[in-house]
DNA sequence: GAGTAGATCCTCT
DNA sequence: GAGGATCTACTCA
């Protein structure tokens, strides 16, 4: 298991970030030991061009802030008052790219996320979807402007890797206020994968 | 299996 | 004061 380096957040193309990150193992280490899942769905949020991102227009604010920083950190935030959505901060300083982070297989600590998330018995929707998966790694939005690169929160490489054929991309979920840009392409999903969100195909 | 309503609170205008 | 990058449970068939 290796860290992903800050380099691999700070390309220009989140889309190839994104594909990147297919495969790769989201890590937490805190309250209750460590937990971890490999990530098999995400979408990307192309910046200050893009409708559905929170920096639409170059928009700051005191949430959105870390978008704005080096990649390489985790932007959280609260939505619909009740769930805490995961993001990657990528590119450079100033570019407010992001990826949301929507569903992962579980590895390690299953029983840690089955006490969070108050379950008796592990199945597909323990870490199906933004909400889940934040619930069951323990992710708040205190946590928002970690280093993806700290003890306690990590993404790493275990060497395994989807092929082209298992990956599909998908217009984003949530986002239809966006007009136009509701219609991008910038979900990526594991092909048949029972922790992808939405209906399955 | 499909469709809909309700939860619930922080953030921005 | 309004609305949101969602999830779950409940209804009806």
């Amino acid at each position: 298991m290796k860290k992903l380096a800050l380099d691999f957040y700070r390309r220009e193309n989140v889309l190839e970030i994104s594909r990147d990150l297919m495969g790769k193992v989201l890590v937490t280490n805190w309250g209750g030991g460590i937990t971890s899942g490999r990530i098999i769905e995400l979408e990307a949020y192309a910046g200050a061009p893009d409708r559905a991102s929170h920096a639409f227009g170059g928009k700051l604010t005191d949430r959105n802030r870390v978008m704005y920083m080096d990649g390489g950190v985790a932007y959280v935030y609260l939505c619909y008052g009740i769930h805490h959505l995961f993001n990657v901060v990528t590119h450079r300083k100033n570019t407010p790219h992001a990826i949301l982070i929507r569903a992962l297989e579980p590895l390690n600590g299953i029983p840690v996320m089955l006490e969070r998330t108050g379950k008796e018995e592990p199945d597909n929707s323990l870490t199906r979807g933004p909400g889940n998966v934040s619930k069951a790694l323990g992710i708040h939005t205190i946590h928002t402007g970690f280093s993806l690169r700290s003890k306690e929160l990590f993404i790493a490489d275990d060497g395994y890797q989807y092929s082209n054929k298992e990956i599909l991309t998908s217009p984003r979920i949530g986002v239809d206020y966006a007009g136009k840009d509701a219609l991008l392409p910038f979900r990526y999903y594991v092909k048949g994968n029972a922790f992808v969100s939405g209906k399955p195909k």
